[in-house]
DNA sequence: TCAAAAGTGTTGGACCTACACCCATGT
DNA sequence: ACATGGGTGTAGGTCCAACACTTTTGA
């Protein structure tokens, strides 16, 4: 905090908005599978002109982070009143080819059905990308003082008649005990380092989804007990046992005098969300 | 990411340092109590002039983040080569008197033994403050969506011949079923939003000692088990069994051939660090 | 009738809590 | 001898994974 004789960097935020939301039904008895997705708009201006994004903007002189996440997301999207939180701030010196850009990310969660999205303000499009994550190869290097391992992951996000491929490595060393992750973007189709924070908004989702009840933000008002395995399910990426899951969420849900019906099968109830849910106390 | 009719303003890294260190023994028989302990800086410039406030500095042209954090650190206290993590983004537009300034805090956390401070650049004194917190008042209310809960705490910092005497109020509010947590400086003794930096930071370790390694970076090389229990104890601010916590750590260290002697009683083994733990797998 | 999903019960094992007890040391 | 902490064993309860089984519906 000394004189100023330091320079000053643009501030951005990013936002990586989640969701999830049904495939199509082929059989009247089967209930639809779920896609996990992303929304990107598509840069109408230099830099990265034409390429995917993250909805992002430059904060504002009186705006606070929040504000201007709202902000861009309500011109850039028409998205309004969504969960929210804050991820890291970016700050390597070369991540914008304009300079220096420090980017603030948030996460945000959002009911498929609970919003509408349409191209706004110095965007060309808007649209949600179902996400695919595939591991190409994986290295494990031990050592006495910890261990170097590598994993290299495809990232495919499938948008309308179009697929957005990326590759980064994913590093976890372990350094005097601590695990130290980073993340280097190989190839990627987004603009900026997005594909970076995307992975590490994903990685953030999969740890809170475990101890939180971050999860029902992606749910309706009121929902089945299998919707909501089947969200934690595509969000910690293992199937899980039926009977286990709903002794495990029990309390975090309410029946209500619901049904849904026309089903081909027996009808489910319908659960709401348990406000007053705590974690365990101890 | 418009034209650039965007204002810059400055960006900050402001570090919270904490160290565990032994009181004086009244007794040859008995053990050092812990204190936990906070690095401050007194400041020798506008705003806050000889205030105490945490160690921050501009970020540089071409630097990043944590290449800033430890200069600033070398340059202001003597500190180098500790464990850091970055914490959180604040960017309230009136968080600073000189104007828009955002700040990004990291964490780090250093075996009391292993550096000697001494002030530098810019700095007037340096020193290590005893943190000590008490709740003052609670207040809870609930309804059908969610609860309102506030904690005023006290926080008192323990120098040489000074207590900086500090309240916040911390609230959790439940909104739609997320827990939204903030904090409310309602008096402080400390620089800028520094009070409510620290209170996030203390949140952060308590919740990450319980999953994680971190707390070893508090530790020396070799320790006893009573020693990293105190530790524990001091971090998640309750007694803990023995017997049980010595299982519970038994993956995380190796015993050495060393012992800590001259004690009055049966000679305690000295254990390091396993740095091949890693979480239970599932 | 039957495919599909809704929904519940049981069992064995892992882990956690609380407590009790014995051991080794320096003065 | 004894205060102090070092170190370990065990009983009871809770939680969780895995699996099996019954129920209900629409075509």
């Amino acid at each position: 905090m000394e004189k100023e004789e330091y320079f000053k960097p643009s501030v951005t935020v990013d936002t990586i908005i989640f969701t999830i939301r049904d495939s199509e039904v082929e059989n009247y008895r089967k209930l639809p599978e779920k896609k996990f997705q992303i929304l990107l708009v598509k840069r109408s201006q230099e830099p990265y002109k034409d390429k995917w994004s993250l909805p992002g903007t430059f904060v504002g002189k009186e705006e606070r982070f929040e504000e201007a996440v709202n902000r861009c997301l309500e011109e850039k999207a028409n998205v309004k009143n969504i969960y929210l939180e804050q991820l890291y701030s970016w700050g390597e010196p070369s991540r914008d080819p304009r300079g220096r850009v420090i980017s603030t990310s948030y996460m945000g969660l959002v009911d498929s059905n609970e919003i509408k999205i349409k191209a706004g303000k110095n965007v060309e499009d808007v649209e949600w990308f179902t996400i695919k994550l595939n591991t190409l190869k994986e290295t494990n290097k031990e050592n006495k003082d910890g261990y170097y391992k590598t994993e290299d992951i495809q990232i495919l996000l499938e948008g309308k008649n179009k697929v957005l491929k990326s590759k980064v490595r994913v590093v976890k060393e372990l350094v005097n005990g601590n695990l130290i992750i980073y993340t280097q973007i190989l190839k990627s189709d987004l603009a900026f380092d997005h594909a970076k924070v995307l992975i590490y908004a994903i990685e953030r989702l999969k740890n809170k989804v475990e101890y939180t009840t971050i999860a029902f933000n992606l749910m309706p008002k009121t929902f089945t007990l299998t919707q909501l395995q089947q969200v934690y399910e595509i969000l910690l990426d293992k199937p899980l046992l039926k009977a286990n899951f709903r002794r495990k969420i029990a309390d975090m849900v309410i029946e209500t005098d619901g049904q849904e019906e026309n089903a081909g099968h027996r009808p489910s109830k319908l659960y709401k969300f348990n406000t007053n849910w705590q974690p365990h106390v101890f």
